[in-house]
RNA sequence: GGGACCGUAGUCUAGCUUGGUCAUGAUGCUAGCCUGGGGUGCUAGAGGUCGCCGGUUCAAGUCCGGCCGGUCCCA
């Protein structure tokens, strides 16, 4: 019947359109009354909670403490790091007025918050003794995004947390972006069952102000690569013109040395690309809000009386072992029209119990991934569905990897990388270094140099653009 | 940055070319019944500044302009 309460469109025919379908419909998001804004509904929003503790578990784990700053930053403030403010004006939003009378300093919203947070850090340290200083911020940032807002991915307000630390030497200050990059990698790739290509960023694709970047990026079903997540070392290119400086143990005035680093709210996009389907969205286990849905089906009220009691036993003996399970007695709707609800909404367990079930003492399961349906006992419910969601969580991230492999390519030769990117590539190939050769390629096929792999296996093949001997290999793609 | 398209009850939509009982249908919602292992059926009911502002006209959902919002494609 109506087909439009449902997805209408197929995820590798129309994928923008799919993915736009999904997040409203889901009920992950709507769109708010000034462009470019989003709102999160309680389902979305529960998702942005279970990553943001498994983040916030890991920071504080390391020595992380959690702060909070204004929203506002004055320009002569934002604008003390001249190349940091150039990168980021031409998005930034200002606050002009207050009532009638016009700012004389104005103030933008925060697009991030390096200048503020390090113009107080200025004022906090001063000696050796107090460093390291290891704060994270949970906000939200502001970039004006005039056109092609997508929701999660672009948008002009975005959640995010963003760390900025302080340390007397520049070995632990790297120290430091390197252990944030973990801690991101593992999120995404143990919650959001998404696998990373960890690196560096190219000296034009760094972030403004920094010494260097290093980021993890991933590929979407579409070809597109997206930047998950990224950790910077700053070096002093903040410290001084902040006047960031501690006295040393050798009585010593030295600029201190700084990270900042960060994740938004873009990971919830990538999830949904990565893992959902015809049917809408997929939810790994560790981050769905709803991990499994007992539907009940029955007739007769005596049946109803003895299924809802059956299905609120086991939803309770689950949720002892702290499984998040939903009993959906909606009197409303047929099973079917639930079944098709819950598998748009992602979450990965279906557990059907009716009549037939009670008596032969069994359950029906169905996986949202593969929709396969087995039996299970009551007796063996606790351990049965522990296992079943290891074994959906192992799956998607198995089935995301392959993906990603399927995608990636080493390319040597200029013709064939053309080729190649038209069909949404992550292609590894041999580059001079000199941005001349990035740009070119950019130009050409519309592909940015995403990351330069740790791990990058040297071809020493001729640059791909101008043939020249290769510094070393980089990872090639369309962005988001 | 360049281009294309769209905006009518909660949602999807007919009507716009050729201005005039045209605000259409479905779904959703509410109530009552029926049904229930893949988007049930019946009956009744509520729900609209036709995105906003202005213009043309005796008359604008329909024509014109501006604005706001949204979608897609290309760089």
């Amino acid at each position: 019947m109506s087909k439009e309460i449902g997805i209408t469109v197929k995820k590798n025919e129309d994928f923008s359109e799919w993915y736009t379908q999904v997040v409203i419909k889901a009920q992950l998001t709507d769109y708010a009354p000034v462009k470019g804004l989003i709102v999160l509904r309680p389902y979305g929003y529960s998702i942005w909670e279970f990553l943001k503790s498994s983040i916030d578990q890991k920071l504080k784990a390391t020595g992380h403490e959690n702060g909070f700053l204004p929203v506002l930053i004055p320009e002569s403030l934002l604008s003390k790091e001249t190349t940091h403010f150039a990168g980021f004006t031409p998005e930034v939003f200002w606050v002009t007025h207050s009532g009638d009378a016009e700012i004389g300093d104005r103030l933008a919203l925060r697009p991030t918050s390096e200048t503020l947070a390090y113009s107080m850090y200025s004022k906090w340290i001063k000696s050796w003794r107090d460093l390291p200083l290891k704060i994270n911020f949970w906000n939200s940032a502001l970039r004006a995004e005039i056109k092609s807002t997508k929701p999660f991915l672009r948008t002009s307000e975005f959640l995010w947390q963003e760390g900025h630390t302080v340390h007397a030497t520049p070995e632990e200050a790297e120290g430091e972006v390197m252990t944030i990059l973990d801690i991101y990698r593992k999120t995404v790739e143990e919650e959001l069952a998404i696998p990373v290509i960890v690196g560096k960023k190219s000296e034009k694709e760094k972030f403004v102000g920094a010494v260097y970047t290093t980021t993890m990026e991933s590929i979407m079903p579409d070809g597109k690569a997206l930047q998950m997540g990224t950790s910077h070392f700053l070096g002093q290119n903040f410290s001084k013109p902040f006047d960031v400086k501690f006295l040393d143990k050798q009585n010593i005035e030295t600029f201190a040395w700084q990270t900042s680093w960060g994740v938004s709210w873009r990971l919830i996009g990538a999830l949904i690309m990565v893992h959902g389907d015809d049917k809408g969205l997929i939810l790994p286990p560790r981050v769905a809000p709803i991990q499994a849905v007992i539907i009940p089906i029955y007739s007769s009220q005596s049946d109803k009386e003895a299924v809802l009691k059956k299905a609120n036993e086991i939803k309770e003996v689950l949720a002892k072992r702290g499984f998040r399970i939903h009993v959906d007695s909606r009197d409303e709707f047929t099973p079917g029209y639930k079944f098709n609800d819950w598998e748009m909404k992602g979450v990965p367990l279906r557990i059907e119990i009716g009549p037939k079930d009670l008596a032969k003492n069994k359950m029906v399961l169905v996986r949202r991934d593969s929709l396969k349906k087995s039996d299970l006992s009551f007796e063996a419910a606790e351990d049965g569905i522990a296992h079943m969601f290891d074994e959906i969580q192992v799956d998607l991230f198995e089935k995301a990897k392959k993906l990603l492999n399927e995608r990636t390519k080493n390319i040597a030769d200029l013709s064939q990388f053309k080729k190649e990117m038209e069909t949404g590539m992550f292609l590894s190939s041999p580059w001079c270094g000199d941005q001349k050769c990035e740009e070119k390629i950019k130009e050409d096929t519309g592909a940015d140099i995403r990351v330069i792999p740790f791990d990058v296996k040297r071809s020493n093949a001729p640059c791909i653009v101008c043939g020249k001997q290769s510094k070393t290999d980089a990872m090639f793609a369309r962005g988001y």
